[in-house]
DNA sequence: TGTACATCAGTGAACGCGCGTTCACTGATGTAC
DNA sequence: TGTACATCAGTGAACGCGCGTTCACTGATGTAC
């Protein structure tokens, strides 16, 4: 059953996608090597051939994770609307993003958990954080530096504050309430007056 | 070995004070009865007596948990201070709360956690919520209650997420600037002008 | 180019460990007389 | 009030289960000649 340089590139790619909306999805340690790897269409017993450990794999997944949401970010608004901080934040705090839990930002899904995670999770983690607020304060192009990148660490806080209480919610008009409020008020500090 | 009625309600509550710590610390599913029970001073056998499983405990932790927070961001300001909102912000956004994460406010330790959590669980952490949220809308009293309140749901938020991710991040520098201009931007939010 | 062998991704079963849970037992307290 | 018994919080060992991990085996591909 030897495969080919490519289709094992291919199969521990697949694993590592497959591993990150697992994850995002049931929270790091109550995702299985055995839900992974039935999920990717393997058997338990092919993982030790593509990874040396679970944590790696989860090191690698959330470092994978963490980088594709901050990238999901900037690229799930239109081209045109991509210079307005706005047209982030609205694609944040929206129900869709709230409900789609496996494809939606990391540090919503797994905050409290990434904050215990290991050394090296943790410091891929920050490097995205960083990201994010630097792609939102480069947004806020009428005021110094120091103030847009205040702004825009207020703006992510905020922001994955709102989406997670807003997961915790039983009630959905409550939930749907800390969105829009937190939408409403961000958008307040960004339109001058 | 029979104690008596109120020594028994005594080692109940002390189990779930000790969950609460343990749990908040650790992490829902990382924290097993037998730490709980051994950090209460007590075998694992005894558990039982109390709880007919772990799921009890855990709602029970939770519920505890996520009432206990809100009365301690509450109750954690000095009582003259405590009309003001910037003193609520000031106590929660400190590197003192970042790192005290076993006694620290529920949601910033939990939040994707609970999210994740039962019916129950989400239900009781929703009202905790909502407690938080009006108990600092209350101190806006200089604006109309729908805006207060809309202003409380993005200060909630913003604390929250500063807090959760203050703690993913690897470089001190960074993780207290999260804390530092989150904390700034919200108060410049409520001083008017 | 064709053949023989080595490689190694994938299989499926097994391993040990820690977990939640159960249970027979203990013995101090509460209760019935 | 004093005695005899029932209760039941706590002990410590055991149970089954799911997990991460290992391993002997398979067989298609890559490589050496």
């Amino acid at each position: 059953m030897k495969k080919s340089k490519a289709e094992t590139a291919e199969t521990r790619r697949r694993i590592v996608l497959t591993a990150v909306a697992e994850i995002r999805r049931k929270g790091i340690h109550e995702t299985s090597i055995a839900d992974v790897m039935e999920a990717a269409g393997l058997t338990q017993g092919a993982f030790y051939r593509h990874f040396a450990s679970k944590e790696q794999l989860v090191a690698e997944a959330c470092n994978e994770c963490t980088l594709a949401s901050v990238e999901d970010q900037l690229a799930a608004v239109s081209p045109d609307d991509r210079t307005r901080a706005e047209a982030i934040v609205e694609n944040y705090l929206s129900t869709a993003h709230r409900d789609d839990i496996a494809t939606g930002c990391t540090f919503a899904a797994l905050g409290s958990e990434l904050a215990r995670a290991g050394e090296e999770t943790r410091a891929a983690a920050s490097e995205r954080v960083l990201g994010l607020v630097n792609a939102i304060a480069k947004r806020f192009d009428d005021m110094p530096l120091q103030e847009a990148k205040a702004r825009a660490v207020l703006t992510v806080s905020a922001m994955v504050g709102a989406v997670t209480m807003s997961r915790i919610m039983t009630d959905p008009t409550a939930s749907e309430a800390i969105l829009d409020d937190t939408r409403t008020e961000l958008a307040k500090l960004m339109q001058p007056g």
